[in-house]
DNA sequence: CTGAAAGCGCTTACAG
DNA sequence: CTGAAAGCGCTTACAG
């Protein structure tokens, strides 16, 4: 692009005041015009919309979040040990941003930092985010939201429990979906059963055992103690997991695990050992994230829709405070995807 | 926390007015002292750090924004299809960004999106992030970077090749990488040697189909047209294009994948056709992704440190322009990890 | 429905 | 080495 006359080559961006110039009305005008307010005469309103459109304006978003005490960011605030879980949810999150002006900065944590409280709310009182998502486990520290509230944050709890109010809240029904795991193992004839479940410190942990327990118990069946371990949501503690089980006096012939994560574990420590899924031992897990169908064979699994429930949480957060306070609990069930790794027990 | 004499209850926030009054000095040398001028008294830094200290005193993010006309932002525009690469990236320049006041936002895009490029234009002249971070293959992308440039953006680019200066560049040596490959499945005794090779508009799938031809040749070995195939770094094109080299007439004993993504693609192929992976079909992947030793066989593969190469990228973003203009190129020369996907061919 | 003044919390440009 | 003034581009609070 040419310039001429000595005007500097950078085209100077174009701001509120000159937008208020050419539209022959004060700055306050634009303003209100911009943030949609209706103390507006329609006749103004689309002279000056017509100026912003021919001039390309948009509002300095540093600029507004310094004059609203607020900026345009969204935070994901999360701890959750999976990467398929993070990318998917950040997928969902930003779907919903994409059309507006906001943005998503991610904030990881560790929950087991002494500090980790004072990291956020130092990221927090900082970026003044317009709200923070917050998926499992993070979501379940009420200490932290209370300390969000305090701050005069936003924020959306993702969580398997319903620990808010709803519009604070994207619920999963965990217990459900590993009840239908429980279901499908028990109706496939198998007696010993097995439960490598979550960190104790997250409550999808609790949840899932206590739905596994509830639809075995629908089949006349018990989840036994020395079929119970715990893990950590993560590969090598499936592994680890799933080898006491194996190498144990009692074998179980069908494992439900907490996570994909932790069921890759388990296909893993079966392979070391010589056996085959699901011939010796029945796998099913909890997610369905991509590596569920990338497995071999491929995994039954309890499909929760992380993309959409991102994208729940988003639009909760940039709802009008009136619509919020008329907001009904969003939930998500998950339900069982059949794939190839549990069949019928051998016969003994 | 009380608070007495009608005081609001909100602790009302320390600004750089407040400090420059406690130590006695003006804001103008506060600010000095925030940014690190030289021109400050030892003994004046020395109090207005003590105060800025003893009240946790922070400057406001969006204000200094505003005054700079640049944000304390750093973008990461990826197009990257495997999540594992993004998530390992954005760990990397999370570990760097940590000790910073800067964030870390988010921008996927879409290369084959008519307005792309708009969107990153309208993304960076609104937020002025410090700088962004560009993987493959949107860093492959010149009019990007030419547009970046204009717009007086920083950038880093994290590509196989040298596009740019050493200050923008984080280099991968991809051909070198999949030489490796190449060797390690001549020196097995491979001869039918197939590749499936990534998206031709991603510069990384020609430099790594270049090296494995050249490995092969050290070894006075060519590969055969028939035998070279075009994925999209995709599982399902892993898959698809496994198929293709199974079913055909000749059939390979061995292939080399341009990801671990498609080399998973290519597990499920194999087995899908009742084979086994390394019996019948040795394969080999490229990025050592988590899958790769989650997978059954583990996955030999070539490892590329992205975590690394996003804290390399997030550093070079950091560095002051002096130390930039003498920054040397950084690289990293991949190298392949041996494990159990890769065996001799079976005898005819 | 509209606007002039003051302010958000910093930095730049200039002066000393 | 230090500071008073002006400004970054918006919005809030008030007035009309």
């Amino acid at each position: 692009m040419e310039t001429r006359g000595g005007t500097p080559n950078h085209r100077a961006k174009i701001t509120i005041n000159d937008v208020a110039r050419l539209a022959n009305v004060s700055k306050k005008t634009v303003s209100r015009v911009i943030n949609e307010s209706p103390l507006v005469r329609q006749e103004t309103r689309e002279k000056v919309k017509a100026i912003i459109a021919e001039h390309g304006y948009a509002p300095d978003p540093q600029a507004r979040a310094l004059a609203f005490r607020r900026s345009f960011l969204v935070g994901m605030i999360y701890d959750n040990p999976s990467p398929q879980y993070v990318v998917n949810m950040q997928r969902g999150i930003l779907d919903v941003l994409a059309d507006t002006s906001f943005q998503l900065v991610l904030h990881p944590c560790e929950r087991s930092e002494e500090n980790f409280r004072q990291k956020i709310h130092t990221f927090v009182s900082q970026q003044k985010p317009l709200g923070v998502i917050l998926p499992p486990s993070v979501s379940e520290d009420d200490a932290l939201a209370e300390m969000l509230e305090e701050l005069g944050c936003d924020y959306v709890r993702i969580a398997s429990v319903e620990l808010d109010k709803p519009s604070r809240m994207v619920r999963t029904h965990d217990a459900e979906g590993a009840a239908q795991a429980a279901r499908h193992l028990a109706s496939l004839g198998h007696e010993k059963i097995a439960h490598i479940h979550g960190l104790s410190t997250f409550r999808s942990a609790h949840e899932r055992l206590a739905g596994f327990k509830a639809g075995l118990k629908e089949h006349g069946l018990t989840l036994q103690k020395k079929w119970t371990v715990e893990g950590a949501y993560t590969f090598d503690s499936g592994v680890q997991c799933a080898e006491k089980l194996i190498y144990s006096d009692a074998r179980p012939t069908a494992i439900f695990t907490g996570n994909d994560e932790m069921a890759v574990g388990a296909y893993q420590a079966v392979r070391k050992a010589g056996l085959q899924v699901p011939e010796d031992i029945s796998i099913v897990g909890f997610d369905d994230t991509p590596m569920a169908s990338r497995v071999w064979p491929p995994m039954t699994t309890v499909r929760l829709p992380i993309r959409e429930m991102g994208r729940a949480a988003a639009s909760l957060l940039l709802m009008e405070p009136v619509e919020k306070a008329a907001a009904e609990l969003v939930s998500f069930t998950p339900e069982i995807v059949v794939r190839d790794s549990a069949a019928p027990p051998k016969k003994v």
